[in-house]
DNA sequence: TTGTACGCGTTATCAA
DNA sequence: TTGATAACGCGTACAA
């Protein structure tokens, strides 16, 4: 019972048929005579095939069926994060009339073992934008000649994105802040690069992140001088944060966050320094997601298509993968006005 | 440009080398002459070979480096529940010391097309238990002799598990509402079968699913006669659903959920009918997950090692992969106490 | 409808 | 340290 497993050679002769026969009886791509393909069916089972290896023939057709997914980070960490999450489900969606699987992947840009963006044997690949090392992973799948889609981010031309309008609709919600009569506003960033640093961005700092660099210069755009403050990962924790270090600082009468997870922490530090939302300061968000522990309070965030941004991923994957060529597309973001902004305090 | 991409032979010619020399040099299996690496290396570069076909590769060493995670669910269903979520995070952890690649796949029994359960290029399976589908998805990865880990889930004989104590969990539960007083109990099922009807379970309904069936089992330990009620899946809204079922018909003084969403739905629809929470009627959740809106309840609820368990699947199937036989491994939940659990109203 | 023959691109083995 | 050889298991022209 320890020997090698059986082939499609093996039921071919056990079942008297050549091993093309036996094959298209599995594949069913040329017709069979009906006792043919019992005759082969049975010599599988006595022979415990369960049918072609998958390695062999993916070597054979050249393809795969599996899209990879490329994060940037810690698999466990994109994953807690909703927007992630909800992306993934689109994208599932979207791949699924290829048929094809998901591989997660992460390119860490230090290649620990198999399979890395280089080896994984996949038939096209997704980009998760927001991070710097995006160019370069993108450089190593297309070196490979690989379909790439890229999801907010910079891909280069004649690569097809999908991206957000994350620029006008951050601006939508300072201008909102600015209606309000509000005009001491700080800025908390998502990660600005790699290394993904706290602190506070000089005025000519470079940002490597797109979705950092577009939001922000929405936010700029009302806000010339708003002073930003960088935070090393989208999560409430980071809010807190960054939230302690501002109100250390000074008190603005409202802080723009690049994320709901970093506006949560940061409403989570104006309480504990004893601040009310939003009456003493206002928080605006970004992303529509929903934050655990926040109520009573709405945020008032601009609410991204996260699924509907997967799906158009998987999409245009699925497109490419049959020589369409697909377009990149836009989506556009909904300003939903909560209970975390109000006036300035007139003091 | 236009013509088939390089391969290694065509390197190995470009560099006055033999195939398996080149090939070498790519694998570092075998020391080579610092010389003929870099004449090697130079002709990779001119031709554009950017390495070694993942699927050849994986042909010929019959491995892909590449564990499959079985869902029994849409993807996105899954990704939406937080325990799920933690698992991956776990999973991904555990095997990362393989360096293998997660791929999500679903099975849903229609065989759609490629790659699926049978033909995808997987080195090892984790099934995510908690299914009746998973019978048969463990039979077609075990037919192709594919090593595989259960999770929470009957796995037969010989297959590693990772399980929860989840009857003795939930009998604590159980324990703590009888202490305080409780006898009138009415317990909220996650799914009981593929299908996920709806309803009240007859006494001597059988249960499909391992998860549901073994909590169920730990409360009827303490509660023998109450009646159980069964969601559709683990969510707010389905808990919402199964509260207004039962407030609409009785006024049980507390009601077991098996899962943490569900709890949360039962407090809304109780909240709904004017009952006050645990003063009316007591909850109790399962998992552990932090569940938005919630606040200011904190659930009384078995938390559950989600991270753990994903953690140790994964090791479980790296041990497998080194020929190392890994033992099942049984976690444990912490009974938790919060706010959702008082004394029956003295009425 | 079935069989023959070959190649997909790589790597393990072993000898040189 | 390098090279020759032989699989790995399959799919598909093409011919019969």
């Amino acid at each position: 019972m320890s020997t090698r497993r059986a082939t499609i050679n093996d039921v071919a002769r056990e079942a008297g048929v050549s091993p093309s026969t036996a094959s298209v009886v599995f594949s069913g791509k040329t017709p069979t005579s009906e006792a043919t393909r019992a005759r082969v069916l049975a010599a599988a089972e006595s022979l415990g095939y369960t049918g072609p290896d998958p390695r062999a023939a993916s070597l054979r057709r050249g393809r795969s069926g599996i899209v990879g997914v490329v994060f940037d980070q810690h698999l466990g960490t994109a994953f807690l994060d909703p927007v992630t999450t909800h992306m993934m489900d689109g994208l599932a969606d979207g791949v699924s009339r290829l048929g094809a699987a998901l591989l997660l992947l992460r390119d860490d840009g230090v290649t620990v073992s198999e399979p890395s963006l280089h080896t994984a044997p996949i038939d096209a690949a997704v980009l998760i934008g927001c991070s710097p090392r995006m160019r370069d992973s993108l450089e190593i799948v297309r070196g490979r000649g690989i379909p790439v889609v890229v999801v907010e981010g910079d891909a280069g031309e004649g690569v097809p994105r999908v991206l957000l309008d994350n620029a006008d609709a951050q601006r939508a919600a300072a201008r909102h802040l600015a209606d309000l009569g509000h005009d001491d506003v700080v800025i908390v960033t998502l990660p600005v690069d790699t290394l993904r640093r706290r602190g506070w961005l000089a005025p000519d700092a470079v940002i490597g992140v797109d979705v950092t660099a577009d939001r922000l210069r929405g936010a700029r755009q009302v806000f010339p001088d708003a002073p930003a403050l960088a935070a090393a990962t989208s999560s409430i924790d980071e809010g807190a944060i960054a939230g302690r270090t501002i109100f250390a600082e000074r008190r603005p009468t409202a802080i723009i966050a690049q994320s709901d997870l970093l506006a949560a922490g940061i409403i989570r530090a104006a309480e504990e320094a004893g601040l009310r939302v939003p009456q003493d300061v206002s928080v605006t968000g970004f992303d529509g997601v929903v934050v655990d522990g926040l109520a009573p309070h709405v945020l008032t965030t601009l609410v991204q298509p996260a699924t509907a941004k997967g799906r158009a991923a998987g999409e245009a994957v699925a497109a490419m993968l049959e020589d369409t060529v697909p377009s990149g597309l836009d989506l556009e973001c909904t300003f939903r006005v909560g209970t975390t902004t109000g006036p300035p305090p007139t003091t």
